[in-house]
DNA sequence: CGCGCTTAGTGCCCAAGCGCACAAACTGCC
DNA sequence: GGCAGTTTGTGCGCTTGGGCACTAAGCGCG
């Protein structure tokens, strides 16, 4: 009864185990569906699984005091929500939030840590996807400062896409701008410029890439610096 | 000879290793000398040592490819620069460069990593350091995007001196904006703010500051996020 | 002790984005 | 098929910070 959307190696990380690793972590794994404003992790709080998205895409956001937003890392197939676990804080400063719809697997925290902890491959892995986060974030940083609305649009889009299966995505004007911490209007601007240009085609709620080879030529170099870099940390995401 | 600013205790990663961890690392210290400008490591190539910082500060930073550059994370006597050793990565997309001339200590990245790769509490405490530096970056993200730059200016200040021994910087309004991934005549005019304010004091290369506490009042939020888990995730770092 | 380089201060115009206030379109549901 | 709620489109004026072109101080070294 195994269809292919419930077929954990669809995750990236864990397709990428050794077969040890691989046969000791699958009894422990629990599907899980991960529907649209999910929150997997609250800030601050002390995370009971780690998640292994499939289908879905999660999406790593800070909350300020006075209620503006911000992503700060995105997750989808090619990694995994909780890091923090094996980073030794147990809790981070963001929340997790299901940012579009889809299933996923989880494993109680303390038996990941427990295989964490045996210091094999796994752990190797984990950490090597960690870094990978951290670049996300780091470049986070610079494109906030240094590029257009339009440009971060068009790597948001570009990184979505990386961690989805599909080739459209569900999510509103409204949820992007949250993400990319700007105005619901500047984002509906910057979009209207891209169906313009015949790089993309929207519908209430809906985004379509047409063109991704001229999406990724009007993104900044954050995308593919960040893109090369997940490459080489996990080369086996490379056949995504 | 050990004068105190050659006591490699001095460095708050190395002054929280329990005695056995310590025994071991100790004759592999190396001290340095770290010179304003000079580069630990350059965006991209592997790391030969990783560097505990003692009286130095070194700034994690990014160079977009038209020459602006960004700060993404900054360390000093509280850590250490070449997680990503440790990470699996053995490179960053970041370089590291001394942003205020110090002392510190170096040990070869291979021997490093024998040690990490013990397991022990070596491993654990630079794995809680790494998640210490993540939540810097993405706060420093989320900072670029929603406040102001005299509010960015009093966090990197106050980030500044609780990394350094003395109450007083040697930087330039340039190297900040550097720092700041802002113009200069932008520092210029924030500092004077906090000049006139009473809350620094500055001339020519150096900044003192006058008023910590009204100068964290006038911080975003972001300064004492970070502050705060830091002392969580290194407690011992508390009594700097 | 003064020349020259570095560092800091200022002014002016410009563009990107924000806040706000609506209007218009779409979707779902009764 | 029409009503309500959500989503998207638009048009202001305003603020922050960027680009640029200079001037004015400090400091350091010969």
């Amino acid at each position: 009864m195994t269809t292919t959307t419930e077929d954990p190696r669809q995750n990236q990380l864990l397709a990428a185990l050794p077969y040890a690793e691989w046969e000791r972590l699958q009894p422990l794994l629990e599907p899980v569906d991960l529907p649209l404003g999910k929150v997997l992790c609250e800030s601050g709080r002390t995370l009971s699984h780690v998640y292994f998205p499939t289908t879905a895409l999660v999406s790593l956001q800070y909350v300020t005091e006075d209620g503006a937003s911000m992503e700060i890392g995105m997750v989808g197939k090619e990694g995994v929500i909780g890091v923090s676990m094996f980073m030794g804080g147990h809790s981070t400063t963001s929340s997790a939030v299901v940012q579009c719809a889809g299933k996923g697997f989880r494993v109680r925290a303390d038996a990941m840590l427990v295989e964490f902890e045996r210091g094999g491959a796994a752990m190797r892995l984990l950490l090597r996807y960690t870094q990978a986060l951290i670049t996300q974030t780091s470049q986070t940083a610079v494109c906030n400062r240094h590029h257009s609305l339009d440009q971060q649009l068009c790597r948001w889009l570009l990184r979505s896409l990386d961690r989805l299966a599909t080739g459209e995505l569900t999510v509103t004007q409204d949820l992007i701008a949250n993400m990319l911490g700007v105005r619901r209007e500047g984002v509906t601007e910057a979009a209207g410029h891209l169906q313009e240009a015949g790089l993309i085609k929207y519908r209430r709620g809906h985004i379509t890439v047409l063109d991704r080879a001229r999406l990724e030529k009007r993104s900044c170099e954050c995308y593919a610096v960040v893109k090369i870099e997940y490459d080489r940390l996990l080369p086996m995401a490379c056949a995504a």
